[in-house]
RNA sequence: GGUCUCAUCGUCUAACGGUUAGGACACCAGGUUUUCAUCCUGGCAACUCGGGUUCGAUUCCCGAUGAGAUCACCA
């Protein structure tokens, strides 16, 4: 059995994410991608972007902009592509017909491609008969004694070889199959564009692309492709199959039908790119300690192809939520800045840069998405509704009569108003003191001088916050709060 | 149905013949003389089953079961 031993340690690597314009790129494409620009990135070489529309009934018009969109959004970026062009251009293979025709030719004057002279109608009786007979269908048992002269109105077919073979996957191992898998697929369709089958083979050999990283549905026809590349005299290069990312419910390849989002639902939603990126890496991947929060440049350094789980991982949300909480804590705060413009309340627009500068540091360590802006920081800009709920829910403040938060928030008020110096320690020290002095418990004064003092659900540090609110708005919100709750 | 692949807590995973089977998310309970969705501590929770090989198997082999992929003029 021959083995892959014509496969050589490549010099130079150069990946490349190959999508089909037709859909939106969700988290298991990105994932291809993002391996792939790993591998790239580790090894200083290229990671290259090419665009595989080829079928052109299914294309979807936009989604080629859409694909180039999220890579970038992710910071997956690409040496060479459609947009930027490079020197194995055009990256599109739609451009690229003259170069599969000619690659083609070379197949034909081999005697290892020929016309289909059979109808569709004809090839689907001999569909019929082999499920009758209970056997698979293979079209080379049909094969033609005279094929015509291939005019380039019927489908091209690849003459194969057919023999058993193993070779080696850098994540799966080592794989094997029989003669049996090998047909005579279709080089060239009837409309004169090639098959995936074809055009991948032909361009990975002209781009020079050393790692073919692709999703597991390719398994089955690596056989085949093993074959065109022995008819062309070709050299492998190294393949990686990638499992599949699983919906939530754990049974089904992950797909728009799951109600998968994009790519740029997340970003819109408020997620950041080192998250989706550390999450998706991590869905299959570790690099066999117990780190699981990973910068990009660790992953750049760290990943390795053979450490890829084998098998499916389901998308779990709450993960991706958890480190998108731990990636944003990791950012500096001009970073931070920069990436929550688009995410401050309304009321925050036309505030002071410093003010808001520091609310923001403030916010960073409760952010979990950079979407939760608004509700943890609104308050900062604009005075907040006033939600009784919010005592008479608490399950501490409930027990409290409408007299006692009076009397609570009116020493408050009357201790913070004889502060001299208003910061930090000095409002953490008057609110200690007033502990003692009303004999109440922290959680019960803190909890309402908080509420009292933001009406959100949740906040920053007590005396952080009332520090930067200021004392005006403090007392002010404090002695509302008090006539509210008498009412 | 044929072919290929995979199989550890609910989820993501570590382990590469000998461990009280480790970590993380989620969940639960405490703590941080300051609330909370941050942070800290603790708890709950897994080797699909049956045969081998071995002094000893989660780990190696075989089988069963389950799951996924693929059998297009789609990629």
């Amino acid at each position: 059995m021959p083995d892959s031993t014509n496969q050589i340690a490549p010099t130079n690597v150069r990946t490349r994410f190959a999508p089909s314009p037709t859909g939106l790129m969700h988290v298991g494409g990105v994932r291809t991608a993002l391996f792939a620009w790993l591998v790239a990135r580790q090894a200083k070489g290229q990671f290259i972007l090419r665009l595989e529309d080829t079928d052109k009934k299914r294309e979807v018009a936009g989604s080629a902009e859409h694909l180039m969109n999220s890579l970038k959004a992710l910071n997956l970026n690409y040496d060479e592509g459609p947009d930027i062009g490079g020197p194995f251009g055009p990256y599109r293979q739609s451009d690229r017909l003259d170069i599969y025709r000619s690659w083609a030719q070379r197949l034909i004057d081999s005697g290892r491609a020929y016309a289909d002279p059979y109808t569709a109608d004809e090839l689907q009786d001999f569909r019929n008969q082999a499920k009758a007979d209970k056997q698979a269908f293979l079209y080379r048992n049909h094969r033609p004694q005279n094929p015509p002269v291939w005019d380039g109105t019927t489908p091209l077919r690849f003459k194969s070889d057919p023999h058993a073979y193993a070779w080696h996957d850098a994540v799966m191992g080592s794989l094997s199959s029989g003669p049996e898998v090998i047909d005579d697929f279709i080089l060239i369709k009837s409309d004169g564009y090639p098959t995936y089958n074809f055009a991948h083979i032909v361009d990975d050999a002209e781009m020079k692309i050393t790692h073919v990283i692709r999703g597991q549905e390719f398994i089955a026809s690596q056989p085949n492709y093993l074959n065109l590349y022995d008819a062309l005299g070709l050299t492998y290069p190294v393949f990686a199959t990638m499992p599949h990312i699983m919906g939530e419910s754990g049974t089904k390849k992950l797909g728009k039908r799951d109600g998968a989002k994009d790519v740029l639902d997340y970003i819109h939603d408020g997620y950041i790119p080192e998250a989706l990126i550390n999450f998706i890496a991590s869905l299959g991947w570790n690099d066999g300690t117990e780190q699981e929060v990973f910068t990009i440049n660790e992953l750049v350094e760290k990943f390795s192809l053979a450490r890829v789980q084998r098998s499916g991982a389901r998308f779990d949300e709450q993960r991706l939520l958890w480190l998108n909480g731990q990636q944003i804590r990791l950012l500096n705060i001009d970073d931070l800045e920069k990436r929550v413009a688009n995410f401050w309340p309304e009321v925050a627009k036309s505030a002071d840069n410093a003010y808001r500068r520091r609310v923001l540091e403030l916010a960073q360590d409760r952010l979990k998405t950079l979407a939760d802006l608004p509700a943890l920081t609104s308050y900062f800009f604009s005075e907040p509704t006033v939600n009784r709920e919010l005592i008479t829910t608490n399950k501490q403040l409930a027990k409290l009569s409408s007299e006692e938060v009076s009397q609570l928030l009116g020493a408050t008020a009357d201790k913070l108003n004889t502060l001299a110096d208003w910061n930090p320690e000095s409002i953490q020290q008057a609110l200690n003191a007033l502990l003692d002095q009303t004999g109440t418990k922290p959680g019960i004064l803190f909890s309402l001088v908080r509420i009292a003092t933001t009406w959100a659900p949740f906040s920053p540090q007590l005396n952080d916050t009332l520090a930067l609110l200021g004392r005006e708005l403090t007392l002010s919100r404090l002695n509302l709060a008090n006539q509210q709750s008498l009412q």
